[in-house]
Parts: structure tokens; sequence; C-alpha cells
DNA sequence: TATGAATGAGAGTTCATTCAT
DNA sequence: TATGAATGAACTCTCATTCAT
């Protein structure tokens, strides 16, 4: 009975609890024990599926990466106009991140210690699905500029002024708690309220 | 001789090491051994002048925040219009961090693992120093709205515009640079570049 | 169809992976795991025919001393005269063990960490077949030195001239190589040449 | 008291232990935890010294052969004719080894496992204090066949007669006293005569 | 103050063995 | 017979911390 259970639930327990431990302890302070104890499998099944403990880690950074990175694609791929970027990115981030904290945890740490382990799966993950330089995003960008859509004509700085918005906003929480002497609830009016705050910064400060 | 270094200097060379490995490591990943070598000094000394690898922990933490915050709140105090700080906010985060890049590596770490070290301190530096509640941060932003020179009236979202910003953009760049497909030189025109764009973007997006 | 072997073939198949293994890493070395590699079937299997490490492990020593020994026999009763044991005992062991390498490394290993597993089998294997104590290999070296054939009076210093020289040559190989600083192929005319000398050497030394 | 003892003593207890460990049960048997034990210490001070299992039992195999190996160039370079060879170096391995049986068994079973890690070492502390061919075993050897001394032309098969009966006669007890069925007692007059057998054979089998 | 040696708890990993199917 | 998943004990090695001097 308990004993039983097939290889997919087992790996899929395992994935489940590692992404839970490495996002509240960080690599080097997540233990095996606990993610075996957390999956409810003997913890040698760990070593059986995954090898050993980079490597799980480097699974579980993987399927996060192949989990979000398609959503941000596919929303850019669809904003064909600026105001709308400046729309669905935000909304995208900020809920998918509000959802999954634990994903945009790992990240930033990953991002922070030794972002070699990550960068090249984003480039991965990116480079699927696209045609033309027309389709990648400084391509896009730059076209924009052209069209005279926005003002910033370099896109990295344009890149540069959106993604920490979306990327940081919820990590930044407690900060502002502290800075501000408040306490903020995640609750969806307040996600809304990010969002469209965002959003108006982004359409007023950077569409022409 | 030489060796014999007094007390100040030791305390100060292992902070100063311990500094480079905790941003390096992450407290977990820390190694008190190594902390030692890098400091010249023998490891029992760490823990006869500092008790525990927590506790230097701690003490690292509290002297970043407070060799950072303050400068911080001069900015704040100084900055007379929203304008202004929204020149002087993102200048003083781009090139404090520029440089000391260990402390952003630590603090956003913390920040994500275990906020609750790090705000406490956060608050006792900010309420330093203030007489008023027009002189708290919330304060300054509420009159600003009321006096018609932002368009934001919240002031958490206020901040949450500024801050990710501010903080992150050192952190993002591998980010980018995987995303956007670049490499990316933290030279001083770059980070000129930087402060600039994000200037141009609150000041557009947020002021009236 | 074609997998589905018999349990004569599945047996042998994993001694004869065991072997290799064993001779390879010895008892404590040897990983079940890859000799069910080697063998090409389940782990579990191994467990199932042979119930443990340990007693697959015996049944191959077993089978190398049930496979050896009476070789040894029969060439001892073949051999007449002190003469032709001097010629046929080196002939037999240099041949064998250079042809099956695995066993002998076996065997000494085994001699050397504990013997006591090793001598019953040696002692069972050498028993059988024999019928007076004038058959018995103390009693015809006792004959011979009676018959004013060998010099060496006592058995046990006949015999201990003998095997070391028959059983060990082609193990020194290695050391001899360091010792001399040359390059030894195993190749058959060294075979031969390394048979006649240490027949020389016994015919020359102990016959009278 | 008891913690205390200086870093000799230490080294010292855990080699001597160790010894006896990897002797009793190999590389792969030996537990570190056992060793600890014998030598008095804190397993962690294994490591404190010796930074792996593997590099503990190099060191312990080095230090083996550093012992025995000068033992074995003094006799050599002492017996200045081939008699006087097969009168010493018998001598020196029975007693040597009847006495040190930890380190035949080390490095009996090294020679079979992995002889690479063994014969370097061999070579190295063979070729301390000689000076010209001469000096060297095979040009000695060679020398002592034209000066019509010794009947074997080959160095590589001499060398090949003595090496076996003066390494392996200890370790053939167990063996020998399976095939003969008796019990055999290692006290100095069965060493004597085991040397003496020895001799004479060599001595009526190589000499001219 | 300073040092090298010592400690003990626990980390990741391995492995013979067993179970359910 | 055969398999892949599961188990638990044990193993090597690490590390913050303490002791004796």
């Amino acid at each position: 009975m308990q004993r039983q259970s097939n290889e997919r639930d087992s790996r899929e327990r395992i994935l489940d609890a590692s992404r839970r431990e490495f996002a509240a302890f960080g690599y080097e302070g997540a233990r095996v024990e606990r993610i075996a104890r957390k999956a409810g499998i003997n913890k040698a099944m760990i070593f059986y599926y995954f090898s050993s403990k980079q490597n799980l880690y480097r699974t579980v950074i993987k399927r996060a990466m192949f989990d979000f990175i398609p959503r941000v694609q596919k929303v850019i791929g669809e904003s064909t106009t600026p105001a709308r970027l400046f729309e669905n990115l935000p909304e995208l981030h900020i809920r998918y991140f509000s959802k999954k904290k634990e994903i945009i945890q790992i990240i930033v740490r990953q991002l922070v210690h030794s972002p070699h382990l990550i960068t090249p799966l984003i480039r991965e993950a990116f480079s699927q699905g696209e045609e033309g330089p027309s389709k990648t995003l400084p391509g896009i960008i730059r076209r924009w500029h052209r069209m005279g859509l926005i003002s910033e004509p370099d896109p990295v700085q344009f890149v540069f002024n959106i993604l920490p918005l979306c990327l940081f906003s919820i990590i930044t929480q407690p900060m502002i708690e502290a800075v501000m002497d408040v306490r903020i609830t995640g609750d969806p009016e307040f996600l809304d309220k990010r969002i469209r705050s965002i959003t108006h910064l982004l359409k007023r400060g950077m569409l022409k």
C-alpha cells in the first residue's frame, strides 16, 4: 500500500518538496533529509532518482524556468504595442509570482549567488520558437522606437526599466513594510493596485 | 612586531573578510575556516571576538545597514521636491551598490530568505533623527500628493514604484544579458545612462 | 523470446560476472549493482538465485577451487617421479593462471584476508579420490625421499619450495617490472621461458 | 589531560591503527570509525591530518615501502656474490614479514588489485642511492652471469625465481596447511628451517 | 590575544537487501 | 522468473565550536 507509488508520483513529490525546501533555505541551507520527509519518501530515493543534491537543484531550477519563461514569451508575442506590453507583463509577473513565491525566491537567490547556472537556461528557453530578428525582444523594441511609439531608444535600458518592477515587487514587500512602517497583505485587491500602478508608471513614463 | 595587531585591527579584518564571504556564499554556504584564512587570523579568534557565526553575520548586516540607510535618509531629507528625489535616489543606489556589490548581495539574499532579521534594523536605522509625521516618508509623499506634485496618491504604491528600480538594477544585469543576448559592462558611462533612464521614467511617469 | 533465458543461463551469467567483479575489486569493493549490469540481468535476481552477496562470493570461490584443484590432483597423480612433478606442476599453474587471472586474484586476496573461508574447500577438494596414505602428497614426498630421489626430507618444506614459484609468478610480474625497470609481456614465449626456468631451478635444486 | 597529545603522537597513532585496519580488511573493507577507535582519537582528526581515507591509505603504503625497500637495497648492495644473495635475501624477507605481517598483507593485496599505486613507490625507493648501471640489479646479475657464477642468463627470470619464494612464503602458509593437512607454527625454528631450505634450493639450483 | 588540536553532531551519499507486481 | 521502486543502516567527510596552552 503505502510502499507502492509509481515513479511519476515519487519524482513529482520529490520535486515539489525540493522546490519548497530550496526556496525556504537556499541550496546550501536545504537538507536532503527534510526534503525526503516533506515528500514522504525514503531519503535514498532522492539519490535514486536525481543522483545528487546538486542535480536535484538543477532540475528544480530548470523546471521553474521552463514553466515561467514560455509565459513571458507568449505575453511578449501577443503584445503588439508597447502599451499592451506595459499592461500584460506586470500582470503576468505579479500574478505568477504571488502564487509561486518559491520560484521567484529560488531565482533571485541564484541570480545573486551564481547567475552562470541560471542564465543559460533563460537563453535556452527564450531561443525556442523564434523566427526572425524582428521577433526577438531587442528587435521588437527597436522597431517600436523607430515607429515613434516609445521614448527610450536603447533596448537594454528599456528592459532594465521594466524588469525590476515586474520581478521584484513581491520580494521588496518586507523592505517596504519596514521603511513605511505598515503591514501589507497580499490580497487580490492589493495585487490589482500594484499592477495598475506599474502599468500607469510605464505608460506615462515610456510611451511617446 | 608586525604580527602583534591590536584588537581593532583583527575585528575589522574579520568583518571585512566576512562581508566578502557571506556575499559570495550566503550564510549557510559561508565557511568560518575560509573567513579566518581571508582575514589572516586563527579560526578560534573569530569566536573569541564574535562568539558565533550567527552573531558575526548579524554584525556584518548591521554594519551594512548602518552604513547605507543614513545615506538614504540624507537624500530623502535633502530632496525637497519629488523631482529631486527621482534624481537623487537612483543615483545614490546605483552608485553605492555598483561599488559595494557585496552589501546588496547580502541584503537581497537575506530579504529573500528571512526578512525578519533585516527589517528591524531598517526600522531602527530609519527611526533616528525624525521629529514629526511630516518628516517620515509616508508623510512627505502624502504632502506632495496634496500639493498636486505627483499623480500616485498611495505612498505604498509610490515607494513600490521606486525601490525595485533602485535596488535591483545591478542584480538584474545577468538576467538582462541572458534575455537580450548582450554583454553589459558596468563602466561609469553605463551607470550614468542607467541613472538618467530611471530618473526620466520616474519623472515622466509620476510627476504631475 | 530471446529475452526468456532459462535458469541455467542466468545463474551462469551471474557467476561469470561475479568472478570478474570480485577479481577486480575484492569482496568488499565489489558492487552487486555492477555485477547485475555485467550479467545483463536485474539486481534482484542475484538475490533470488544466491540469496546474498556473501553466498554468491562463496559460490564463486568454490567453483574456482573445484575447477582448479582436480587438475592439480591429476598432475600429482600422474607425476610418478619428482622430476615429472617439477615439469608438470609449474606448467599447469603458469598456463592455467595466465588464462584465468581472475581466479588467482580472488584466491590470493582471500588467502591474505581470511584464509579460513578457502582452506576447508581446498581440503575438501583434495580429499576426494584418495585411498591410502601413500597416495596423499606428504606420503608421496616421504616415499621419494626414502627412495633417495630428492634431497629435502621435510614434505612441508618441499611444498613450501614449490608452491610460491607456481602460484605467484604471474602476480609478481608488476613488482618485477618496477624493480627491474622493464616491461614484461605475457606472451606464450615468455610463459614457456618462465616454466622452463622454474623446472630447471627445482630439478637442480631439489633432485638428488 | 586525555585531550591533549601532540601532533606527532596523534599522527603516529592513526598511522599505526590504519596499518592494522588496512591489513586486516583491505582498503574497501577498512572503516575509518574503527581506525579512530583503535587509535583512541576522534574520527574527525583522521581527516584533519590526512584529508581522506584514500590519502591515509597512500601514506600507510608509502611508509611501509620506505621502511622495507631500503633494507632490500642494503642486502643487495652487501651481497657481493650470488651465494651471499641467496643467503641474505630470504633471511631478510622471512624475518621481516614474519614480524610485520600487516605490511606484506597490504602489499600483496595492493599488488593484486591495482599495482599502479604501488609500483611507482617501489621504483622511487629503489632509484635512490645508485650510481652506475653495474649497481642496479639487472647490471649485477648480468655481471654475475658473465663471470660464470650463475646459470640463468636472463636477469628477469633470475629475479622471478627468487622473489616469490621470498615474498610469499609467509602467505602461502594457510594454503600449505590445507593441502598437507598439518598445523604450522611460525616459531623461530620453523623460520630458520624455511630460510635454510630456500637458500639451499637457490644455491643448488642457480649457482654454477 | 593567539594557536593548533580536538570534538560531536550531522551532512550527503552508498549499498545490500526486500517488496509489490 | 523478472522488474523497478523502496528501505535502512552505515559510510566518508564536514563544520561550527571548544579546549589547553
